[in-house]
DNA sequence: GTGGTCTAGACCACT
DNA sequence: GTGGTCTAGACCACC
């Protein structure tokens, strides 16, 4: 987690815990941390811990037993369309940026084609 | 402007004012607009717009002449960069996130390709 | 039971003891399941169903014979106005929370006398 | 607000702002106290005042104005429907649990005529 | 002044 | 042990 961005600390973690669903590392059913180990791991306070827990429940992302514990939903297609929905807010904001920019379709599949590579090298990616 | 966004007014702003200079709507040595006409443009506070041309300013991107008023740079390698900046942000934001999510880089070019017909029909971009 | 209600498993449990003795499926004096029989049959932890009796003790619907299990009480007034009362709760919260939205007492006939029907159709009730 | 209750103060305090809605007192666009002047109004903290905004905003009854502060929603739809959605709310419940009683609907509107009556004298309601 | 975020620490009800 | 709620007090960005 990056304590300094502007991006609030739980939305770093709701994002975090949001690609390792879309990667098929967290299942579903799976019983997350609970809040306290969560707030240790990431360093952060409980209620912070917590706050994270009840954003994804608003989402349908997870569910609570009282006293048990949170736990990925079962409803397999929310969980498949968090990958892509992650994937197609952000090629949403890449479009729509760029085509206020005057960028022609084929200029933009050049500049992916061309800085992809370069990513790999540099690492910055 | 979007007043309920997330996005900070300023930001929103400043980004129309990059957006005009990066499309040479406004061109080197040109006056802006006053600090209150601006506040009446994008009925905003004038607090506010007076921040904008800090920004801008610190930016390198403006100057002002006290009691005359504010005006785009006359160093044109600085405004030609402007265009290339933006660009750059949205490309590394896109390619990033897309690699986090295992995007292969054809599948990155068939997803631009694919969507950026569907948001000419679409008008949403 | 419905594990990721608000309503605590225990009280949904009372809930449903009640029902049954409402409905004259639980008689006087009968006994009721062991605690570990009653965790099985409800699938909850058997210091949840310890608890449940506890209230019902409380509540004087129940009695425990030590070693011997725990047994519905054979005080008949008590059971009979169980019914009543869980109806007069029922039918307060409802009047109560009508008027606050001023609700007139035809509105609510209406009301009543159109979704009970309808409810019979969904099979939502 | 009940501070003993077992219903959460932010929930009650968001069920008074909804029957405000419900009853017109509040209306499409208007200003919202402050968190701040709400935390004093209702003698609750600060914190627990911003949660209560946090939680109608994603309810879609409130907008929040960064730095300006938080309005009613202009969709007029949604707050028409915010009565009658609680209103639905109180009567399945009502009847809903009334059928498991095995309560006829001759008896319930019987028992709705008789009570809703006497609530009035008592003034219990 | 506005809301937004975070920490710290407490208490509670539930399993 | 689990999550849920609340207080207190702090700091921040924004308008």
């Amino acid at each position: 987690m990056d304590f300094v961005s502007n991006v609030p600390i739980y939305i770093q973690v709701i994002n975090d815990i949001k690609h390792e669903i879309a990667l098929g590392i967290l299942q579903p059913g799976m019983k997350l941390l609970s809040a306290r180990d969560m707030a240790i791991k990431y360093s952060i306070n409980p209620n912070t811990a917590n706050r994270i827990y009840q954003e994804l429940e608003t989402e349908g992302i997870c569910y609570t037993k009282r006293g048990v514990g949170t736990f990925i939903t079962e409803e397999e297609e929310k969980l498949k369309n968090i990958r892509k929905e992650m994937a197609d807010e952000l090629l949403l904001d890449f479009i729509r940026g760029m085509k206020k920019l005057k960028f022609s379709k084929q200029e933009l599949l050049d500049i992916v084609n061309q800085r992809f590579e370069e990513c790999e090298d540099e690492k910055l990616c």
